[in-house]
RNA sequence: GCGCCCGUAGCUCAGCGGAUAGAGCAAGGGAUUUCUACUCCCUUGGCCGGGGGUUCGAUUCCCUCCGGGCGCGCCA
């Protein structure tokens, strides 16, 4: 168990790789393998355009001499080698490969599909949710919330030692505002029966108000000066403030089952933020300005920003720039990740360039920022906090377990579902987060995302929830089996059986690809297809009345194998799974 | 005005230098008195936004135009 035996799809590669090269007409490293297209009937394939060029052979001729020349083992993994145009395709001896497949999942158990050699030794940051103090989760700290977690569950599979960092909003000139609101009129949002909404409510009508009466800006930069010079009061309102969002928080975190290592907010690096100012100013990287500002000038590269406003204030980039610095010192991440909007893309390009300027260029590479796209409106609009246009996270979660517990109702009234009464919330909780989850990071893009109940929380074709009824499949037959005998899974050489044990196959490989990409998709992509092949596997070959025991026995092991799978790519995404629904 | 992102089937999106461009939804047809139908199968549906170029080969790279989104110091 110390070493683990290599996953089959990398002893393949290993494999073709070896004969490819034996035959001396190309040379190990000169070999890319890849996967051919559906419609092949190969498991691997190398392209032999670029090495027939080196030769100077027409590729398919050169193909057909490599694949001539290709000798296998009779104990290989690897059955047949054949020239198709260009390509030489390789495809695996089927018996073999189902024994190699199974085994492999059954050694790693919950560990099937990591591969901790990738990041061993290196730190990863990832930061994300970091949502605004005094708020509620919405739909749109959703996003990053859920993306960040997956990826950092990756990382972790991955073998990189992660840190989690909800980067807290709690600093900045919006608390001038809540401060000047709770002082002048006394209010009291810590006894409301639901503070955070008091406090977002404090903050909204402050805004309006200030639409009309201008000296309300003023009061709350006064505020916000007096809070950053230390001021008793407005440094204990802050922390009560503060107190109670993070309880707020704590509640939704902890349905979508998510913790953090660390929560340095912004207010953390306020004490260090004038000498960050100060060594960007003297390595003439910013430039203080005649009335006091601080900015800086990227001549054609980029627009210009600021470091420090006109009244001493300091500045979203002011903190991000002292964050990033900081982690350089603390942690010397291999990458530091933020899951933060699209509409913060220029904004990170000055922060990381402004670090390369003062000669942080190391970890200015290894920043990165990964984009995610708004939640709009249906009609594509944004939506608008200010006029209450607001979705927030938890009403979301509520309502997607609400409708799964409908549906599951009427499963039930079917005769349909096993679930008892008792296990109906407990279920219907797996269920409507894990949609909500899925349909946050099924598909990978920077676009908007126009918010829609029924698409969000739909729950056939690609969803969470088609997924967890296979899984659950999976475990309802499992359990009617009980104690089975030794299975041969030489005997697994249906297509749907051989197609489900190739899926199963591929997810260390989905894995490294999304952490390499920082994308959750390829990983729910990789759980969707597999949950699709055993859908066919299901329809087609019958487990429990096999027509023989000993095929029973491996079609058994290939369920369990599933399930097991199943269960693991969904765990990177931070979805759980129900033993029935 | 400048910069960045996006434009692939009716809709939502994969694919991002290679083999007949793939999924889901929607629409239409079929299977099954089930190992849970939250299922399975089939069909319809694409000048991969337009036009140039690079390449043996372009949805994929470059240029340009069009359409949509986002951003462009004293909010975050």
């Amino acid at each position: 168990m110390d070493t683990p035996s290599p996953y089959p799809f990398d002893r393949l590669r290993t494999e073709a790789t070896a004969v490819l090269a034996a035959t001396g007409l190309v040379a190990a490293d000169a070999v890319t393998l890849a996967e051919p297209k559906a419609n092949v009937p190969a498991d691997l394939a190398f392209p032999v355009f670029a090495a027939a060029k080196v030769a100077g052979v027409a590729p398919p001729v050169f193909a057909r001499q490599i694949a001539d020349a290709v000798t296998l083992a009779p104990d290989s993994l690897l059955a047949t080698v054949e020239a198709a145009g260009g390509f030489v395709n390789f495809a695996v001896r089927p018996e073999a490969f189902a024994s190699a497949v199974l085994e492999s999942v059954a050694a790693r158990v919950d560990s099937y599909g990591e591969d901790k050699t990738i990041g061993a030794g290196d730190t990863v940051i990832v930061e994300y949710s970091s949502p605004n103090i005094a708020k509620k989760l919405h739909v749109g700290s959703l996003r990053t919330t859920v993306i960040g977690h997956s990826l950092y569950l990756i990382l972790k599979a991955l073998g990189y030692t992660v840190v989690g960092d909800n980067h807290l909003g709690d600093w900045g000139t919006q608390f001038g505002y809540i401060l000047a609101a709770i002082h002048d009129n006394n209010l009291a949002p810590w006894d409301d029966p639901d503070p955070v909404a008091a406090l977002m409510k404090i903050y909204a009508d402050i805004n309006t108000a200030a639409e009309t009466d201008p000296t309300i800006k003023d009061a709350a930069r006064a505020w916000f000066r007096k809070l950053e010079e230390g001021d008793p009061w407005a440094r204990e309102t802050w922390g009560r403030i503060i107190t109670l969002s993070l309880a707020e928080f704590e509640k939704t975190y902890s349905r979508l089952d998510i913790t953090f290592d660390t929560q340095v907010g912004e207010s953390f690096f306020e004490p260090v933020l004038d000498a960050v100012i100060q060594e960007a100013v003297d390595k003439g990287v910013a430039m203080v300005e005649p009335g006091g500002p601080v900015a800086i000038d990227f001549d054609d590269k980029l627009p210009s920003c600021l470091l420090r406003k006109t009244d001493g204030g300091t500045l979203y980039q002011t903190r991000d720039l002292a964050t990033l610095l900081y982690r350089w010192n603390e942690y010397h991440p291999a990458r530091n990740i933020y899951v933060v909007g699209a509409e913060q893309r220029l904004h990170f390009q000055q922060v990381f360039e402004i670090a390369r300027r003062m000669g942080y260029a190391e970890i200015a590479d290894r920043s990165v920022h990964i984009p995610f796209g708004m939640v709009t409106k249906a009609d594509g609009d944004r939506f608008r906090t200010r006029k209450g246009e607001v979705i927030f996270a938890d009403e979301i979660l509520d309502e997607a377990a609400v409708r799964a517990e409908a549906v599951m109702r009427e499963q039930i009234a079917g005769g349909r579902s096993e679930v008892s009464e008792s296990e109906i919330t407990g279920v219907s909780e797996i269920l409507g987060i894990g949609a909500v989850i899925y349909s946050d990071l099924y598909q990978g893009t920077d676009r908007n995302i126009a918010f829609d109940w029924d698409k969000m929380l739909a729950l056939n074709g690609n969803t969470a929830t088609y997924n967890q009824y296979m899984y659950a499949r999976c475990r309802s037959i499992l359990r009617k089996a009980g104690e089975t005998g030794n299975a041969n899974a030489t005997l697994l050489m249906e297509p749907e059986e051989q197609a489900v044990l190739k899926q199963l196959a591929r997810l260390p490989q989905s894995v490294r690809d999304a952490g390499d990409k920082f994308s959750p998709a390829i990983v729910a992509e990789w759980t969707y297809t597999l949950a699709k092949e055993f859908g066919r596997f299901y329809d087609k070959c019958p487990v429990l009345t096999a027509p023989i025991e000993e095929l029973k026995a491996a079609r058994l092991a290939l369920v369990a194998a599933t399930a097991q799978g199943l269960k693991n790519g969904l765990a990177l995404l931070g979805i759980r799974v129900p033993e029935r629904m």
